[in-house]
DNA sequence: GTATATTTGCCAATACTTGACAAGTCAATA
DNA sequence: TATTGACTTGTCAAGTATTGGCAAATATAC
């Protein structure tokens, strides 16, 4: 259940030493939310990883690459054929950014 | 919007000169769902897969792997850092199997 | 034209996710 | 041991998204 963008923007969370109850009012949520964000029980919605980037002054893009890769995880986590499934997809990934 | 779960299923039926028709029943949903499933305009059901690998005569795991394939790609598509997110997912289930 | 196969559009029904609040735990400390 | 502050958990109505089923439209062949 946990997930990587949960522990990271607790982690940076946490050495700026910031309460639930400061941050939660910026992304306009209460704190029951964003503690379940960050225990990776509930989703962020993607469009306030860049407010929260700031917020916690790191790196959008990483926020984000973290989060994406939380919904990539959702989504193989019990298949058998996750590497090879990954694989493919991928595959198909590069092909659509050549043909820009 | 097309899907190469869609794609593969729809060759197999074609080459095996089945129609919509004779399929849809065996899979209890009617033509109409199944030319959507063939198309990308909508998912087939997880459960549904092994039962029509074998009206089709295929192999259920690689159109597993093809369906877990378009899950993966429906996620990432339009994400500027897709590669690094499976990176980083792809090394999270490898830890994971280790594990076990 | 008719017949058969497939596709499309619509929308009610279902399923899933979220937001909001209240009540709970836990740790520190008066 | 009562109080306070930080965080967590549970519940559930409200909001979203997805699906199933049907009818009508289109396509192809004869």
């Amino acid at each position: 259940m946990e997930s990587q963008f949960g522990n990271k923007i607790r982690a940076l969370r946490e050495t700026q030493h910031l309460y639930l109850r400061q941050v939660a009012p910026l992304l306009e949520m209460d704190t029951a939310q964003l503690s379940k964000i960050e225990k990776g029980l509930r989703q962020i919605k993607r469009e306030l990883i860049p407010i929260l980037a700031e917020i916690l002054k790191t790196d959008k893009d990483q926020l984000q690459t973290l989060w994406l890769a939380d919904q990539i995880y959702a989504v193989v986590k019990d298949e058998k054929f996750a590497n090879e499934a990954m694989q493919v997809a991928d595959k198909k990934i590069n092909l659509k950014k050549k043909k820009k």
